[in-house]
Formats: C-alpha cells, sequence, structure tokens
DNA sequence: GCATGTGAAAATCTTCACAGCA
DNA sequence: TGCTGTGAAGATTTTCACATGC
C-alpha cells in the first residue's frame, strides 16, 4: 500500500491516534495492539491498521501489537511535528486569550510565537512573554520564520486578516472566524465554528 | 429522494449553508441560486442542491434561486432550532469563560443558561447573569430543562463529567476536552479538539 | 437562457475476512 | 492462539449530466 495518496479521512485521524498512543503512554503501556487503541478512542481497529497501512511498514508484530513510543516517532514524522513549529495568533479577544493560555498546543510542538491585535488598547501589552502587536507588523513574519497563524478575528475582518497572513508568506491556517476565506491553493485552511458544531447537536436528539 | 436516510455529511453542511445565507440576507440578498451560494462557502452547487433534495422540495425557482429567507426556516426547522436550547457550561477556566463570552451562540437560537465548575474560588461568581455553581448541581439540570452541555474541564475530568450530565439527563455533548468520552447511544457527542486541528497543519505544508 | 432537482456514475472511505507471522 | 497487514467487498459521499420548468 506505500505508493498510493493518503486519504485526507486518515491524516485527519493521525492526530487521534497520537493522543491516545500518548495516554496509554502516560498510563506505563508499551505495547497497544489495533484493537487496544482502537477501544479507547472509539475507532474501529481494521480502520486503524488500514491507516497504518497507508505508510509502509508501521513494525507491528503479529501477536503483541505495536510499540507506542515508536509509533508516536512515525506519526510525529509524517505530520511534520518533529520541528518545533512557529504559530501567530491574530485577534486577542476573548477566544484569543484563551488559545494563547491553552496548554494543549505544547504536546504538538507548537510555539505560538506572536499575537497581533488592531485595538490600541491592547497593543503593547504583554501576556505570557508575548507583546501584543499592531496587525501591520504581520509583513514581519517570513523573516521571523512564522509560516502558521491561528485567527480569531471578528467575523468581517477575517478575509483581510488571511489575505495579510498570505501576503505575510504564511502556508497554514487554523481559522476561528465563522466565515468562509478564500486563499491560494497553496494554503491550507482549517476551519472551525464552535457555534456551528453545537447547532448539529439538537438534530441528533428525539423529542424536544 | 424524500424517503431516504440523509447523509451525516448533508447534516454537518446545513449549519454552513445557514450561516452562508444570514450573511447574503444581510447584505440586502432575496434569492440565491446554488452556484452563488457555493462561491460564497466554497462548496461544490450540485453538492448543496442534492443536499438541499434529501428534504424534498425546497421551493427552489429554476431560473431564478432558493428565496434566502424562506431556507433559512427549512434549515431551522431541520436542525431543529426553532426553540431557543438552553445549555449548560462544565468547567470555566480560559477556554470556558471565552465561550460564555461568545457572541456566536445566540444567532443559532442557543442560551448558555448555566455554568459548573469544581473550584471553591470560582463557585459564586457571576458572569453575564450566570452564578457559577458547584458540579454537584448538575444533577438539577433535568428540571431546569436544560439538556445541552459543553464541557471544558481537564482531559482527567472529562469522563467523569460526560457520565454525571448523562445521568442529570443531558442528551447532547459538546466537547472541547482532548480525551474520547464514552457514552450512551442515545446522547450524541462532537468533539472538538483545537490542537489537534492544528495538528494537521503542518502535513499540507511542504517543506520546512 | 438560466437554474433546479435527481438518477446514474465516479470517487472516496470503511469494514470484512483471511493469509501469514510471532 | 493472537494480532498484523491488506486485497476485496461494501457503504457512503461527491460529482456529473441532463430532463424539466420558469
Amino acid at each position: 500500500m506505500r505508493y498510493h495518496k493518503i486519504p485526507d479521512e486518515t491524516i485527519r485521524r493521525l492526530p487521534i491516534y497520537r493522543r491516545g498512543l500518548l495516554f496509554l503512554s502516560e498510563q506505563g503501556q508499551q505495547n497497544v495492539s489495533s484493537r487496544n487503541l482502537a477501544g479507547c478512542l472509539g475507532i474501529n481497529p481494521s480502520q486503524i491498521r488500514k491507516d497504518f497501512s497507508y505508510f509502509g511498514d508501521f513494525g507491528g508484530t503479529p501477536g503483541v501489537g505495536y510499540n507506542i513510543q515508536k509509533l508516536i516517532k512515525q506519526i510525529n514524522k509524517i505530520l511534520k511535528l518533529n520541528v518545533v513549529r512557529r504559530a501567530a495568533l491574530v485577534g486577542v479577544g476573548n477566544l484569543g486569550l484563551a488559545i494563547l493560555a491553552y496548554p494543549g498546543f505544547g504536546i504538538y510542538g507548537f510555539d505560538i510565537a506572536a499575537a497581533f491585535d488592531i485595538s490600541p488598547k491592547k497593543i503593547g501589552r504583554k501576556m505570557k512573554n508575548i507583546t501584543i502587536e499592531d496587525v501591520s507588523n504581520l509583513r514581519t513574519l517570513k523573516k521571523r520564520k512564522i509560516n502558521l497563524a491561528i485567527i480569531t478575528v471578528p467575523r468581517d475582518a477575517a478575509q483581510q486578516t488571511a489575505d495579510a497572513l498570505v501576503k505575510a508568506g504564511v502556508r497554514g491556517i487554523l481559522n476561528f472566524s465563522p466565515h468562509h476565506i478564500t486563499v491560494p491553493k497553496k494554503v491550507k485552511v482549517i476551519t472551525i465554528d464552535i457555534a456551528m458544531d453545537l447547532a448539529r447537536l439538537p438534530y441528533y436528539i428525539p423529542a424536544g
């Protein structure tokens, strides 16, 4: 299976596997079978084996399972998480602040290295070793080797923020603004709309 | 197509359509074609027409398009957003606070009607008309007609929080904790792991 | 002409089932 | 025996293409 195109869905699941593996590792486990990992994550075991098989030999041992540390390393390599990634945050409102404080990015090797806002009240303030800069400074990102960004600006500023980021050489954007943003093909955007995810819960709930 | 099972993917897109339609409505538009809406959202036009067709007649007019207000009403009805939904928030940390302050829930008819935490320092404090309660009060949710919940507690408290919510009659959970939670089939869980979404960006970026 | 609504085809993704190995 | 790795089958989702209606 080594030479095929990797399904997007497989890529989407790799961080889930990684999370489960780190958890099991913390529990002191050395090895894990696809069935164990599946149970831990609510995923079908064949799915896991199939996903792994796209990348060639994941070093699973029949009768035993996979070595957890090895697996984590392989996944890191595939996801290109084996170097520290510097990311910028644009829009230091409530959500932006929560994200700056969020401890979860570290375990993926992310370093939120800069924060930007448009409000003079916020510019210059210091949060967690980061001084909030004016958005006009976005153009310095390239020089600073920052090529990932998180957008937490209001909806109507989302597209222009994305445009500025693209101009500054950013290649990946995590967008929390509830608006579709258009970028060149070479830039990857992942949009998270918190309210939208909540919005489909009622559909699945019978009665009222 | 009226009597078929609706694809999950279609349900996932309905809130996206709704968002685009509200935006176009704000711009003063009355009608929209599948092609216009598609352009606005980055989705294929046939996809939109197919999605709509699952629900029977969406009242589109050949040569003209769809009436925006009518469409929004239909989507609201399908997603069961035509009544105000009361939701509880559990875990008033940074992310929880940001979500309490997030203005985006209102446009879907959500009312975050209660907040809970385990820390005595936070219990009793008031945020936006909501007094933070002790998690032991979760069992009152049924009486208070709250059947949706947002979990923003640390990873290791996620499962026990979910258990308490299920016991309290909650039927839908939006989970921000980076951990899989197991619930009975009648309860729907949607998990958002912010860091995990960021984690797959580097994969799509060539070079370093 | 322009746009909907939808069968049918194509693409994608998931699950099965089993050969092969420790 | 227990588990991996994977072709093949099955299920789901997307896209095409066009008949039909304004």
